[in-house]
RNA sequence: GGGGUCGUAGUUCAGUUGGUUAGAACGCCGGCCUGUCACGCCGGAGGUCGCGAGUUCGAGUCUCGUCGGCCCCGCCA
């Protein structure tokens, strides 16, 4: 090319008027004006109008054939725009070039979709036509953006005097938690690496080796199904921590928070963050993560029930179960179809079902309230927020947690339905004193609610091998806006009560030393107590940028099904390179 | 693995009870236009109605299957 960029087509201002510049960039948008010619010309800094003029013979011709996506480079004078012609919606809007000289750097094909925020285009389209849609200013803005927060974490974790160290991606396959990737061994036939789930071990082992304070913005793998804020690789700020306990490690992330806010938006988001136990949470709001963006709580009324005739109700009041209740003035006018909605979305979440009745103008009415007796509409009635008309949905379930997950979900539902949210607001609060262990039905044994390494709460571990289920661990979860986007523990950082975990667990002695055998050894020579957190990098940022989705802040990301659109990944491969690996493939 | 939803022009969508030649907007192509900026005006081209069966005199429309996108449940320590 010989017309190499003297400014960006971001840049140019009223000061620069009298200068002959180059500018490179795509075509944006042409307007043909039979005589004049207006181009605004884009790159990813911004727009510039740039304008061909008929007396100017030698390019006009050029400029005539000059269509969307070309990739053009002109050279002119900067000249103020008539005041009448001023564009207020550009940052260049006082100003234009004048072009004397035009180099076509390279034609385009008509795009499959408009580059404009302004057109839509299926989302398969976009993905397999990635290149074209990060040229949209949505995408470049959430690209950049995400790249800030990027350098700011970098910057902000090493003042406070964390080391970045990388972490191997050819790791070992472990047996807890999310399902592996795995990499064939050409060397090893028969063996495999697993791409990493999440650094955890190696960053305990560099606070065996003395690192202190650990962190890495690194890539994790976990083979499992999709979900709009779930990819199957994805980025986590992943943070260690040695000679710490809760409070140092929720300190540091607060720090990180305000300051990321404050020097990248100037806004002010003030610390400590609420800290709310996962008991509680789950009390009033049905969730581990609960969006506090809105009130709404729930209320247990089983005791309404005792002795009740309303057999569903008895039956889950007989087995020790839980019945609760969300009361929603706004819902009050819920028409029967509305209702049958909710029912099937419980349904849906696996519920039994949804009760419901109105309070209307000082009586019950609806749904199940001719089969309760008179007392019970009462208790109901005095246990229940005091409002006005109100919707009252109820579910009940043996299981309490089970119940109150679902009056959870509708309480989002409702909300979101209802406009309770203010989107303007950010809330960020902790959950804390997490199970420690939870019940695999399906498995007949406990397993980690976090992972393995968690240590359990000091006060809490003569209940390890009598009551397990009531063990709290030392996690901590950090929610923004009814989202996970950090969770972390004080680890355990002795053999014996790493050892005492797996047993718990039902991992054998062997398959410990197996799995984690490296681990536990590093524990016998010196390890530090420590603790950390990781970030989901990617959930973090989608919302900052207020994106619908993880896909709108990532580059090249995977369907729902998991497959690359726009390079037709995963494909198969040469049958010599499987041959290599010692792999067959077993056909269906 | 399960549930929901969508699939019609290059794109975003409309398409009545199953009935003549499947429409609109944007984009694209051609013409006109010297101050537009999501320019304007005139004209034009453009369709395997995702794919495959079936029902029917007749299917974009109904049925079954299948493929794909998106959302949810399960799953995600």
């Amino acid at each position: 090319m010989k017309l190499k960029r003297t400014h960006t087509c971001g840049e140019l201002r009223v000061e620069h008027v009298g200068q002959t510049v180059i500018l490179n960039g795509w075509v944006d948008n042409w307007r043909d004006h039979g005589g004049i010619i207006f181009i605004d010309l884009r790159d990813r800094y911004g727009k510039t109008q740039v304008v061909f003029y008929p007396e100017n013979g030698a390019v006009y011709p050029a400029a005539k054939k000059l269509r969307s996506e070309y990739v053009i480079a002109v050279k002119g004078e900067v000249q103020a725009r008539p005041s009448e012609a001023v564009n207020p919606k550009l940052a260049t809007g006082e100003v234009e070039i004048r072009v004397e000289e035009l180099e076509l750097l390279n034609v385009s094909r008509v795009p499959p979709f408009e580059i404009k925020d302004y057109v839509d285009a299926s989302e398969d389209l976009r993905l397999q036509y990635r290149y074209l849609d990060l040229r949209r200013p949505r995408l470049q803005r959430n690209m950049i953006l995400r790249h800030r927060i990027a350098q700011f974490t970098r910057r902000f974790f090493s003042e406070e005097g964390f080391i970045e160290i990388e972490t191997p991606f050819l790791t070992k396959s472990t047996p807890e938690g999310a399902r592996d990737f795995l990499v064939p061994s050409r060397l090893h036939q028969g063996k495999f690496y697993a791409l990493p789930q999440s650094p955890q071990t190696y960053k305990q082992i560099l606070m065996v080796s003395g690192f202190d304070k650990y962190y890495q913005i690194v890539k994790c793998f976990r083979d499992e199904d999709l979900r709009k804020d779930r990819q199957p690789e994805f980025t986590q700020i992943d943070l260690e921590m040695s000679f710490v306990d809760e409070d140092d490690v929720m300190g540091v992330v607060e720090r990180y928070i305000q300051q990321l806010f404050r020097q990248l938006f100037d806004e002010d988001i003030p610390i400590p963050f609420p800290r709310i136990p996962y008991r509680e949470a789950m009390e009033r709001y049905g969730s581990d993560k609960p969006d506090l963006r809105f009130d709404l709580e729930l209320t247990e009324v089983t005791d309404v029930f005792k002795g009740t005739e309303f057999k569903v109700f008895a039956k889950v009041v007989q087995s020790g179960g839980y019945i609760g209740a969300l009361s929603v003035p706004q819902a009050w006018d819920f028409s029967r179809k509305q209702i049958d909605q909710l029912g099937k979305y419980v349904e849906n979440l696996g519920g039994g079902g949804l009760a419901h009745m109105k309070w209307v103008d000082g009586r019950w009415e609806g749904g199940i309230s001719k089969f309760l007796s008179e007392k019970e509409h009462q208790a109901l009635k005095a246990v229940l927020p005091e409002a006005g008309n109100a919707l009252v949905l109820l579910v009940a379930d043996a299981h309490r947690e089970a119940a109150q997950g679902i009056l959870g979900n509708l309480r989002l539902r409702l909300a979101e339905e209802l406009g309770f949210i203010d989107k303007s607001v950010k809330k960020f609060h902790w959950i804390v004193d997490f199970p420690l262990l939870e019940y695999d039905e399906e498995e007949h044994r406990y397993v980690a609610r976090h992972h393995p390494f968690t240590s359990p709460k000091y006060e809490d571990i003569n209940k390890l091998e009598t009551h397990p289920e009531q063990v709290r661990a030392r996690a901590y979860d950090l929610i923004f806006n009814g989202n996970e986007i950090a969770g972390g523990s004080i680890r355990i950082h002795t053999r014996d009560m790493q050892e005492k975990m797996f047993q718990l667990l039902k991992i054998t002695p062997q398959e410990a030393e197996r799995k984690f055998g490296f681990l536990m050894e590093a524990f016998q020579y010196g390890a530090p107590p420590h603790g950390g957190i990781a970030f989901g990098f990617d959930r973090l940022v989608m919302l900052i940028a207020d994106a619908n989705s993880i896909r709108d802040v990532i580059a090249f990301p995977k369907t729902a099904s998991a497959v690359g659109l726009m390079e037709n990944t995963p494909s198969e491969v040469d049958p010599k390179q499987l041959k290599e690996l010692g792999i067959s493939i077993k056909n269906k």
